[in-house]
DNA sequence: CTGTTAGCGCCTTCAC
DNA sequence: GTGAAGGCGCTAACAG
């Protein structure tokens, strides 16, 4: 492999130049500039990054941490994340923190090690103090879905607790009044605001909540069968079921099928994220969008204004989900 | 933060001896040992991976290139790859190549340029001789799921010819002598492949081929949907389809939903890659497992293997794919 | 506009 | 067993 040392030789010019027309930083002849380049080109030279990162004290990666590399909303995310981020010439690092606050702290661990310029976190289960803390060292950072008052304008968030609400209403609207919801682990921040979101609908409408019509689930397809089955078997009427994902919303509906229930006709449901499968599902199932893309995009510029110095990018804080409806919703 | 030059007067030895800690590598006294053990403790130092890699020449980090990052099937993929490489403290960036070749290319440029160690490639669009080439060059390749004879070594594949065959196959014996088969692009080596298997069954069961009952998708749902319009137009009949993928198999059984036909009392439906949302459809869509979570477990280790010489791993080149019945196929 | 000169932080022979 | 010294390939002042 070639070093810049021999294209300048070839070239017949000075190391500077050379990094000079590469990083076209200061100014440089067009005649000699040609020649750099041409030796370049004979030689296929290639910068070895290392060095570069060594010297600039800067190593275009960017590290990124998500809960789970499959699934369908992860994947979305990453991809824009990366389409924007490589698309500035930054390489993008990924690890998967499964939820877990010690595997958490290891990618974050992980990626500070490897120099990145920047972290893209999407955590639940590290604290916030540990974020604050985090944030407060040499390495910017973007919080994804997980907000934390003290370092506001480095999250970006979904509304929840808007989500829960919309949809919700969306049933409401359709003239159901009794309904059931099949929730997230209590204990994530995502699941207990889209709760919310669903009592305060409820409240707007007159309606009691009926905590007995809530059920736990733990956003895995799985759950939402078991949480069903449990609503069905409580022989409280129930109209609707609100589901807090669309994997559980799948489960449900299975169930509901099972028990002789047709969907929409005897029980309309919603679901929550609008992952790609929605659409193949019988049938279609209606949804909250998450923008999850758009998010991801925001994240990638954030990291480039933030880290790269890079202005002139708008940043948008909170997205606001929109409701998106097919056919397993309809009006009694 | 801290350099190892600091460690070491810290610890009132070399930096020499710093590093030796470190890597573990030569024989340094316990109790010196213990000295800078605490210096690091003390300073909170972290090896700085850039300088690591250029004094090294080593960059610790592998590079991937994936069709897409979104999706079924790439996500469980990246996740055991990811998983199983960084359990070996090693980097994984990430790129996606778009089944375009110039974007393929690019990456691999990219890549390069990043100084990985090594290169997992999931490529469709680029030449085999431009990875013949690339074989050559110092950093070590693997190729997943693209078969290039002259380097067989390097290549993980999975049997998609006798996947399309057992598909095919199973049917057969479900009683079915009139298959359908909606297949992917042409011009992809999968989608080739996949249909001869289903030619070799049909032949094996002393049936003809119908070209008229193939039907050509794009892998998308819509696709399928499309081609399964086209199919059920040609008033030939047919009582079971062959689908190349999941996604074209979940449009195609809501085309024949739509047009009167039940799944699978009329029409057995069977699709390919076992994706996580089939068990999510209704009825449950049978299909092809397509084992991808172990494929990208050899990927990663063949790379531990061939780039950073870890010793005693076993690589199977060939994964056989295999049948997951679920609701979608009945015997006629 | 171009060349010279220091490092960036670490690994790695080589002596001792 | 440990230290000294010379790079790894490049960037970034500073001169000229």
């Amino acid at each position: 492999m070639a070093t810049i040392y021999e294209v300048s030789k070839l070239a017949g010019v000075s190391l500077a130049t050379v990094s000079r027309v590469m990083n076209d930083s200061g100014k440089v002849t067009p005649k000699t500039r040609d020649k750099v380049l041409a030796a370049i080109a004979e030689l296929g030279y290639r910068p070895n990054s290392m060095a570069q990162s060594l010297a600039s004290r800067r190593s275009n990666s960017v590290g990124i941490l998500i809960p789970e590399l499959h699934g369908p909303f992860f994947g979305v995310m990453l991809s824009s994340v990366e389409k924007e981020l490589r698309d500035a010439g930054k390489r993008v690092i990924i690890t998967a923190g499964h939820s877990d606050e010690a595997k958490e702290k290891d990618c974050i661990e992980f990626l500070l090690g490897s120099s990145c310029d920047a972290l893209i976190l999407h955590v639940y289960s590290v604290p916030h103090e540990y974020l604050i803390e985090l944030s407060k060292g040499p390495v910017p950072i973007i919080i994804l879905n997980n907000y934390v008052p003290e370092l506001s304008d480095k999250c970006i968030v979904l509304d929840n607790e808007h989500g829960g609400y919309i949809a919700t209403k969306a049933l409401l609207e359709h003239g159901h009044e009794e309904l059931a919801y099949i929730s997230g682990p209590s204990w994530k921040t995502d699941s207990f605001k889209r709760l919310s979101g669903h009592k305060r609908a409820l409240k707007e409408y007159g309606l009691e909540v009926n905590e007995n019509l809530i059920a736990e689930g733990t956003f895995e397809e799985a759950s939402g069968r078991l949480a069903m089955e449990h609503l069905l078997s409580l022989d409280i009427p129930f109209t609707a079921v609100v589901c807090a994902n669309d994997e559980m919303a799948a489960g449900a509906m299975d169930v509901a099928r099972k028990h002789g229930l047709r969907v929409p006709d005897d029980i309309s449901v919603i679901g929550y994220d609008n992952v790609s499968f929605t659409r193949y599902l019988h049938p279609k199932l209606s949804s909250i969008g998450c923008r999850i893309s758009e998010m991801g995009q925001v994240a990638a510029r954030c990291v480039l204004k933030n880290a790269y110095g890079q202005t002139d990018l708008e940043i948008q804080n909170t997205f606001k989900p929109r409701l998106v409806l097919r056919d397993s919703v309809k009006s009694r």
